[in-house]
DNA sequence: ATAAGGTACTTTGTGATGCAAGGTACTTGG
DNA sequence: CCAAGTACCTTGCATCACAAAGTACCTTAT
């Protein structure tokens, strides 16, 4: 029953899809620190406020980067018993967690600015092409 | 005059600089494609395009760029003789890179607004904390 | 008790890729 | 021929999303 049948693990070639994932790392870190400072939360209560924004986000994902922040000293967390279920860790934003969250805020604004600045460029390049101007 | 000054290559921790590449990210992949689709451009034209939009980029990091667009069949080139210097490799998109543009499109409009509704939502609460809601 | 199932957190290995640094190659001018 | 400028290319490293598998705790049923 061994098909032999080679399924390239990595297609070496681009694909929208991964051009999507490319563009939401970085960003997800932001997402998270946004989430978290809106008060306490642990890794469910994310996950599903990240899906339900459409930022699809697994756990393989989310927990290195949580420990990666925590150890950062942008997050500091504490254990809490639930009443169904194995404790959980609720996460908050230290104080240099929030000066950073504003620091990821400012360069959000000015990422997405920029990025804006060469769709529209295009767009009006679009429109009238003719263009034999000073070099 | 070796200072023995010890730079640390990689701080292991976070900072906003390293937020920052990682945000940027996937985004330039995006960001070059548009400019190709403009006309035909070589590497030191995207270098001053980006850099104006205040996208810095690298020549370690283009380059290699545009070597994987082409391999994966979204870009195109042709030499063109240079009257001060070394010939030029001067891009465009295929059919296929057109395409894929468009779509990177949408995905970079449906990011920018999953992340500007967490944004605003933490914005939101931020006015009317009190939410001793069910659950 | 103990097994089964659900919830929550953790770890390991892989692949992709931005980037620094150094290299190759062509052209022009002394 | 050599120096300087321009343009393109290559190597090696660090970072990080993700899949997959693992650990631990709680509840319910037998």
């Amino acid at each position: 029953m061994t098909l032999n049948q080679k399924i390239p693990k990595h297609d070496n070639s681009m694909n929208i899809e991964n051009a999507q994932v490319q563009m939401r790392k970085g960003i997800l870190e932001f997402c998270i620190m946004h989430i978290i400072s809106r008060g306490e939360v642990y890794a469910s209560d994310m996950l599903d406020e990240l899906t339900s924004a459409k930022i699809m986000v697994v756990e393989g994902t989310l927990y290195p980067l949580l420990t990666r922040l925590k150890n950062s000293g942008l997050l500091d967390y504490k254990w809490v018993e639930s009443q169904s279920g194995p404790p959980r860790k609720y996460y908050v934003l230290t104080d240099v967690g929030k000066q950073f969250l504003d620091d990821m805020q400012h360069t959000w604004v000015e990422l997405s600015d920029s990025v804006n600045t060469i769709v529209q460029k295009t767009h009006d390049l679009g429109s009238a092409s003719e263009d034999s101007s000073t070099k």
